[in-house]
RNA sequence: GGAGAGAUGGCAGAGCGGUCGAAUGCGGCGGUCUUGAAAACCGUUGAGGGUCACACCUCCGGGGGUUCGAAUCCCUCUCUCUCCGCCA
């Protein structure tokens, strides 16, 4: 959520950076600055109301004090018709509150200045690439029949048991889901991230925080009884540590890790995109996240991507990595690099990782503040995340393109947590 | 799941209808003393809104109510603790 201060001193410049995100923010700019000036002499009248109530009753308590009946009387008579007034006024206001805040979200964050613009996918802008993208000369098999071949992963069972997307990983399989966690939790750890086991679960306000609600409330699944929504990603649980603190400025940065399954209902999307290990219900990652003090913000956000490089690197998959353009880039992010690996069989560039800087957007729904130094004032904070990484496009590329007609060579790097080197 | 107790500032803890944004202690910050530190002493120390700055308003777990007036009374929700039951 973008801070009404920002839209009431720069009109002109938040429209025009949304522009970049192919979002005409014209109308919207000038309705909620109207309805702010409406609200504040709304809140004005109400505070002078309220001044005008306090003082009353203290008066009252010193008439009673010194046994002036009738004149407390008179003054209660007064106090009636201010709280009258008073209602009118507060009701009128939490209707125009909640209009401002519902207007309010539906502004995207601002872009940074590098963000180019550009209508979707097509136009991000590649600035690394890494390892050897060309095609295998021989019959390569996608991960699909792969796993099927060396029984590591059944989606059959998974569909029998749930649904479409929870795949069953078995054996080996199993085994090396879990040393990719366990080698992506060490390297997180190892660079200085603090490991968190968050819950799987979290309650409206935490959805709320890290604005998955209200508008991708149709993405995540529901338990309706109690209330609770399955985390689509573990930075709902971690990011939500921090919801209303206040930090001080020794406490940046900090630096989480967390691995978590992700659940995630993707209605809407089928075909052949969709197959195998490329989009799944349930599926394993560990995600990083940087609280940070604004200044030093960017940064840090060169140095998640290249923590998340460096894995990549270590598994030696062939990758690239991208500075999303304005079409692309995530309704909440101000600037997003993409890390896709190269799968050799599937002959396409599959994402694996995605890391952002939100600067203060999400801390502003947060309330994740920092008491500034110098000034004594509490701001807001920036916050980053990324994969590093989602295990199931890693897997796959993975599969794919260290097969071999002796099996699949597990990578150097791997081995001592996988205590094998070959599936075959 | 049943019975009871409770939720107050960074922490501990008082207040139980007006003088309370809240005693006191600890912690934090600033100072005196000291070559320096500790101790001692003095001062200061929650957040948000509003204002050029004041004034002023809001917040004692969340929501609602009673009252001229609520941290204090009532209802409700959430959470914590104790006892019992059940149980990975």
């Amino acid at each position: 959520m973008l801070q009404i201060q920002l839209l009431r001193e720069n009109p002109q410049q938040v429209i025009d950076r949304l522009k970049i995100k192919n979002f005409d923010a014209t109308d919207l700019v000038s309705e909620i600055i109207k309805l702010d000036n409406e609200n504040r002499s709304l809140k004005k009248q109400i505070d002078d109301n309220l001044m005008a109530q306090n003082q009353g009753a203290k008066k009252i308590g010193q008439l009673f004090k010194e046994n002036k009946r009738e004149e407390a009387e008179s003054i209660k008579v007064e106090m009636a018709s201010l709280k009258e007034n008073e209602r009118t006024y507060r009701t009128k206001l939490q209707e125009q509150e909640q209009l401002l805040q519902s207007k309010l979200v539906l502004l995207p964050n601002l872009p940074n200045e590098t963000v180019k613009p550009g209508k979707g996918a097509e136009e991000n802008e590649i600035i690394y690439t890494e390892g050897d993208a060309s095609n295998f000369n021989f019959e390569a098999l996608p991960h699909w029949d792969l796993v099927k071949k060396y029984d590591i992963i059944d989606f059959e069972l998974g569909t029998k048991i749930t649904g479409a997307g929870f795949p069953v990983y078995k054996g080996k399989g199993a085994r090396l889901q879990r040393a990719l966690i366990d080698f992506f939790l060490d390297e997180a750890t190892a660079a200085g991230f603090v490991e968190i086991q968050p819950p799987y679960m979290v309650n409206e306000d935490s959805a709320y925080g890290t604005g998955q609600l209200p508008d991708k409330e149709g993405q995540m699944y529901h338990c309706q009884m109690d209330n609770f929504y399955l985390i689509p990603t573990a930075e709902v649980p971690v990011t939500n540590i921090y919801r209303d603190v206040i930090l001080k400025e020794s406490d940046f940065p900090l630096k989480n890790c967390a691995y978590s399954a992700c659940f995630r209902r993707e209605a809407g999307s089928y075909g052949k995109d969709v197959r195998g290990l490329n989009r799944l219900h349930q599926f394993d990652k560990v995600e990083i996240v940087t609280i940070e003090h604004p200044d030093r913000s960017y940064e840090t956000l060169e140095k998640m991507t290249t923590h998340a490089k460096s894995l990549l690197t270590k598994l030696g998959l062939p990758y690239r990595v991208l500075r999303l353009c304005g079409g692309d880039i995530s309704f909440t992010s101000a600037l997003t690099y993409d890390l896709e690996v190269y799968s050799k069989a599937q002959q396409k560039w599959l994402e694996v990782s995605s890391v952002s800087n939100f600067e203060s957007y999400q801390a502003n729904r947060l309330k994740l503040r920092y008491k500034d130094e110098t000034s004594g004032k509490t701001r807001l904070a920036h916050t980053l995340n990324g994969s590093a990484l989602a295990l199931p496009r890693v897997l796959a590329a993975l599969l794919e393109n260290n097969q071999t007609d002796n099996g699949i060579i597990i990578p150097e790097a791997l081995r001592p947590y996988t205590r094998f080197d070959i599936i075959d």
